[in-house]
DNA sequence: TATGAATGAGCCTTCATTCAT
DNA sequence: AATGAATGAAGGCTCATTCAT
């Protein structure tokens, strides 16, 4: 009897979970920008999400759990905004690629400024798990970084440097990009952020120096 | 008549004070940076230090104002290993400058890894006040930066461009060095180091780009 | 939706909380009385309660504040043993009206001895709160003793006097009272009350002298 | 050889030691009276008799043995105000007899606020010994009155009533009149005193009620 | 599934007292 | 006798998590 009727039911009550942790994630995000991790209290979360103590408990392990999901959705939202720049490898000239991937890349930033929030503010400490999960994923993007810069000299389009050195250096500069961002929590109009995005692109292509 | 005999006394007992002081600052430094500041409790302090726990409240109002002024030492060592470049601006070559600014903050940063971890792991949302120690010396930093660009334009010695950008991709780079020292908390080489100065100056001064 | 559950839910939820509030009150009434504010650790209430310390602190903000509770609620109940003795001002002899508010007050006394020794020895310098707390309640007595005093004085049925002196001095009487029962906390008969309230009154309305 | 001048030393040391006493009493008593007993740390007493922390516990037991002390010599002294009263007892009239010991004890409180104080704002709850102490002077001071009142019987000069019960409404009025000069602790003039000595006596002698 | 009352481990801080100098 | 640095027991309160309904 119950589960007769089961398909219908709990494919609308699978759905409806979906939804209600969905909800209680995006619920929770403003939250943890706005307070940071430990400021943030299982009490607040449920009064954004408008829920009961216990119903958080019914989706979620543990204030940690939420937050290294919401950690994670952020670092996807912004790994896939780098990635892709390696397709069509073929044809568009090396620097248009590039100021392609910083605009992309910086556009994803400010247009989530919650997210780019955890992975600047939250950095270390927290828990060991989140640790890993954030070392992990600037280790990738400095993997991916170093390895467009091989790609780069092998292809005679880049100076010969340490490739490591360069990587994190760029890292450097698009992780310092995203600290200014979410400091000065304003809004920025879209042609400063191009202004900018040419800017840190043409620092790290040219440096500083004169010729 | 107190202060008759109050001399000798109190100077042992002040200079007493002065080392107890110093020595719960040295103790409590490596905990803070092993465990972190939420993770590091009173507890840990005074076991550190060998030291009662009114102790502690003797020297300290709170765990907030021994970790402010651990951090202020920080800032403090960081700030005077960098500051001093503009020292004799008339004749030694730019480049050799900055070469001698940028080895001598690396070096501050590797040999004071302790320190280093503060500027980095503990970024923000510790404290208000903590907060904006930190905003505070990044800002001087850049700020410092931006100068020494602009004037290296003036004298004709650095492209045109915009000095804000600039020095913020600058600043950008040499955390993420600072980043790196502390993460991979491996000895590190002399040598290393040199050659890591060496390419984070090639960077900033040249970028990646051929020619 | 959220409404439409809550009705009966809330109900028992809001009744049981009352009950809650309410059994912890009187858990903790006599452990204030028994051991005084200050010696009543949270741990004694909860102890006496049967809950667990957060629970506590479910139900009420501090331990000042559960006491202020306590202690307005015994002011309420003497408060309200107290008045009224106006209504009904018509017929009934001064005398006989006055006998009836002094035995009733005498009896809550007695009865509440719990409640009354928060009056009598917790006197002042808990916390500035319930200092004000207390000096108020006794202020309006007085006040009230001496509306009575002036309305005897007008109706010609008492002697002239300085009714505010009267009015404290017939305060301290009943609080002497108040004292003595309970300093001596044995069980007191019926009798000796009656005997006891007929002398304070004798004493108040006739002194000592002879004529 | 210390002990041949021991004599001159010793004495000068005993005087200074009883000074010392005095003076660190002296201290603390405005103090407590300020803050009360809790309120009062071992920390303000030591800085208000400019003595060391060390040097308190040299004369002292404990922070319950000087409040204990300072009660004593309160209670003491007004004790002698009231005491005394006796002598002489032959030939003055009741009446003025009385006047004279209500308007001495009235004064006496009044010109020592301070000392009135303890016996009325830190009144029980303190610690045991405290507790026994005041409520030995109490009983002893409703005896002394309820042997004045059964000799003024005896001698014909007082109605017939319960002696203890007049005794306790005496000292009850006379506690409230403390009460009263503590709580509003402005200046009060000698005249008002006289009046409401005057107007305390009379309600005790004569009561309230007319004729 | 949802609720929210209950739990209790844990932590920072205070302050009377001691004791080496 | 005087000092004041050191001690450490003790207590109020928080908050993530559980569980009966």
């Amino acid at each position: 009897m119950k589960e007769s009727i089961t398909d219908g039911r709990s494919r609308r009550a699978r759905s409806q979970r979906k939804n209600r942790r969905q909800a209680i994630l995006e619920a929770a995000r403003p939250v943890f920008v706005d307070k940071g991790y430990h400021q943030t209290h299982i009490s607040d979360i449920i009064e954004a999400a408008g829920i009961a103590r216990g119903t958080f408990y019914l989706y979620f392990d543990s204030k940690a759990a939420i937050f290294t999901e919401l950690l994670d959705l952020s670092l996807d939202e912004l790994r896939s905004s780098i990635i892709g720049v390696d397709q069509g490898e073929d044809a568009p000239p090396m620097e248009a690629q590039l100021m392609g991937t910083v605009r992309r890349l910086l556009n994803t930033v400010v247009s989530n400024r919650l997210l780019t929030t955890f992975l600047v503010r939250e950095a270390v400490g927290l828990d060991e798990q989140i640790d890993a999960r954030l070392k992990a994923f600037y280790a990738e993007l400095v993997s991916y970084i170093r390895d467009a810069l091989d790609e780069g000299m092998k292809m005679g389009l880049l100076r010969e440097i340490d490739s490591e050195v360069g990587a994190f250096c760029i890292m450097g500069t698009i992780k310092q990009f995203m600290e200014q961002v979410v400091m000065y929590d304003r809004e920025v109009p879209k042609e400063d952020i191009d202004r900018v995005a040419l800017g840190v692109l043409d620092f790290n292509l040219r440096g500083i120096l004169k010729s």
